[in-house]
DNA sequence: GTCTATAGTGGGATAGAC
DNA sequence: GTCTATCCCACTATAGAC
């Protein structure tokens, strides 16, 4: 099976397994549960794609783009000439929001090695490409990034106390870290 | 099995766990490797250990023990009235250079969430106290915290393309983020 | 405390007919 | 493009003898 052979059954395949990993989590993303949601035999699955691997590497597609318009849609909503310090925090509530409506997208997307080779071209960069603009330069954008990162799937893993305010600590965050 | 009966033989099951840990990642850490290395049945293991997640809980202890022993080490070789920005980044540095010589260990104890029933008392808190001590705040410390660890785990796990300058990336976090 | 034997579970993937 | 049948793999964990 090819990689990037677009087919509308395939694209029912990818929705479903999206809304399997949403609900139940990466566990029950199995190929025969899968097989199951669309009424058909597991190994029907492989004449659509060709391994697991491809199939998550779609939704970790999935997931860029749609980190990437929570982000671009962050910015769009304010002032070009505003201070960039309000910027970052805008933009990390926009991350944290994302990540909190789909953790386990969030995960599969940012935990462990990114299928590059499996991925459209850009669309990491894309999706990043917000960040960059604010803090306007590559090792602070990745400062931010591993700020913004590390916070959420902290929380996210429950590594905080119940008694932790998360919120106090993105701002705590947010206001310290340098922008252009 | 109870949880805290002390025993040589366990001691020798965690060490050998550990070492299948570092040097051949957590896919390779199973039972049946375990006792092949220890030159036992599988089986027998469990005289010792409850299960895996007790064993997994063993190994989380000592990576726990091994980064608070770390960190703590860096802050003692600091003038205790130097600045704190300083102390920060010295911090920081502890803190990468161990996780990068324990790959598998860093992941055990950081990813996921924590068994914090199966840990001793205090452990985690004791690993965490250098970072509260020097960002003097919990807020602070959480947010310094969310950044070491975005930034380790996202070298580990590759996401940085080959052209960064994850040293500039470190540093310009560290001089940032605010400390007491 | 060690063994043998094995249960029980689950997974990814392929061959070949239709 | 779907099916049936099946393979092969791997793992955790238990029962019961010694």
């Amino acid at each position: 099976m090819s990689l990037t052979v677009p087919s509308a059954r395939r694209d029912e395949i990818v929705a479903a397994a999206r809304q399997i990993l949403e609900k139940e989590g990466p566990s029950n993303l199995t190929m025969r549960a899968l097989a199951e949601r669309l009424e058909m035999r597991a190994p029907s699955l492989y004449k659509h794609v060709a391994d697991k691997d491809e199939l998550e590497a779609l939704l970790i597609a999935e997931a860029l783009r749609g980190m990437g318009e929570a982000l671009h849609a962050a910015l769009e909503g304010l002032p070009s000439r505003g201070s960039k310090k309000r910027a970052l925090a805008t933009l990390a509530r926009a991350y944290r929001t994302w990540a909190l409506a789909h953790p386990h997208l969030y995960r599969l997307a940012t935990e462990g090695e990114l299928p590059r080779a499996l991925l459209p071209d850009g669309l990491e960069a894309w999706t990043a490409e917000p960040l960059v603009r604010v803090t306007g330069d590559a090792d602070r954008a990745r400062a931010a990034w591993a700020f913004a990162h590390g916070m959420t799937i902290l929380e996210l893993d429950g590594r905080f106390p119940p008694s932790a305010d998360i919120d106090a600590a993105w701002e705590a965050g947010t206001a310290s870290l340098s922008v252009a």
